[in-house]
DNA sequence: AAACCATTGCGTCTTTGTGACACAATGATA
DNA sequence: TATCATTGTGTCACAAAGACGCAATGGTTT
């Protein structure tokens, strides 16, 4: 990771990036701990001047994660005056750091919040000299978070769960081929509730975003279950074009 | 309305208001004419330190429109760093005008998308001394925006469109007694279709968020009739939670 | 090897929502 | 008084969604 220079950012701007993943049942995100503190953060960073909130998304999710092309959806923007009020904590950090210049963080910025989802096992943590330390933390057990870093992660899970009732979701969370109940589960763990294991899969089916293959999960106990695969095509379509058109 | 100097701003970041208006039928949205130039704008303004974005677009809807309480929804983030490109054009008007420091339009500043919905007979224009006219423009005529504004302008349409598949919309487009067929009327004219009359007031109806009243609209041609007016506590209520949960 | 049993796949029944349309009531207008 | 565009209500057919029954599957247990 090359290191950036004050001239080349966009003081007053940032993007943090909510990191979803799902691993046993359990939606996650990812975070990272900065050295010598017990102070957690999502990935992020000042924009640089020639890039777009996109493109500076994309540059994190890369350098952080290890991987490119994946979908990211701002959700929200946080200005609150106030939201940097506690960066005392992490001035003295990053003045020993020397990332940034000390000023940026004293002075106040808005933050851009985008989020992923990713199948959580392709990702190779890349930490820098700035962390030494990265975990993914269920949803509902982030705590010590910097700034309003709590607020950003619980904003964009609403809108996730929002949003999983008009969009298809699942591309980059799931492996390549999967089978119906992991499926449910992830939906469930998104939505934070049971769902029908029957009525589910007919629902789903209807979306017409998956391709049934002729075969099975092998290896597990009790019925093995039928493998899917995403349609691209129809996926990226409902992308845009949404499920309930309603009117 | 007060003069803002450049030192109470945040220079990167401006606020721009997409306000939509409903009127014989049409959908509208308001601008503002630079003196001295056929360029129009969408009514925005930088930050000031101590604001939110929310306070910020509250302050330009008080300043230009006069009204206060306004439900104010942000949908995007416009961050091309060409987006400027076209400022040459009023960088002369801006330095006559004294407003902000040039150098303020020449440096790169990213946007912040907000939408209003009003009734377009309740706006008591305040033109100020950078604008002398403004008008309310139909939404598939606006032309010789400065900037971005026009993708602005048809990206908050594309998301009212799709926002409204779940969310109540008409408290502040709509009088406060209003008719079904007036209600249905500005669906169509969002939507940029034709409902059917009945089928419209039996699934509106369903949605809980009127109050049908014990009166009828007085002459008018044909059959009078009957006023709604919005449940306030329903209305707010499917606000958060929306309609489709699908889920 | 046979019985077991948790899980899957498919189907049914009922209720609710939606699109298309019929018809009577209304009330200003001719 | 007759006319007629418009409104309010209802019906019918069909699709979507929730609840649940039941047989098939295939590893596990005895």
């Amino acid at each position: 990771m090359t290191d950036i220079t004050n001239q080349d950012i966009i003081p007053n701007i940032s993007v943090d990036c909510v990191i979803f993943g799902f691993h046993e049942n359990e939606l996650k995100v990812f975070l990272l701990n900065y050295t010598g503190t017990n102070l957690w953060a999502l990935p992020g960073g000042f924009i640089e001047k020639n890039k777009t909130i996109e493109e500076a998304g994309a540059d994190i999710l890369k350098e952080r994660i290890g991987l490119e092309n994946i979908f990211l959806k701002q959700f929200d923007v946080f200005s609150n005056p106030e939201r940097s009020k506690h960066a005392p904590e992490i001035l003295e950090l990053i003045k020993k750091i020397g990332r940034y210049d000390v000023s940026v963080f004293q002075s106040r910025f808005i933050s851009i919040g985008l989020y992923a989802l990713l199948d959580h096992t392709k990702v190779t943590t890349t930490l820098d000299r700035y962390s030494d330390k990265s975990k993914w933390v269920a949803i509902d057990k982030v705590k010590n978070t910097i700034l309003d870093h709590k607020e950003i992660i619980n904003t964009a899970l609403k809108t996730l769960r929002l949003q999983i009732s008009y969009t298809p979701i699942g591309y980059n969370l799931l492996p390549q081929k999967f089978t119906m109940p992991e499926m449910q589960s992830l939906y469930e763990t998104i939505l934070g509730k049971k769902l029908d294991r029957r009525n589910f899969q007919r629902k789903m089916n209807a979306y017409n975003i998956l391709n049934k293959l002729d075969e099975k999960r092998e290896g597990v106990a009790h019925k093995a279950p039928f493998l899917y695969e995403f349609n691209q095509e129809n996926y990226k379509e409902a992308l845009k074009n949404g499920f309930n058109n309603s009117w």
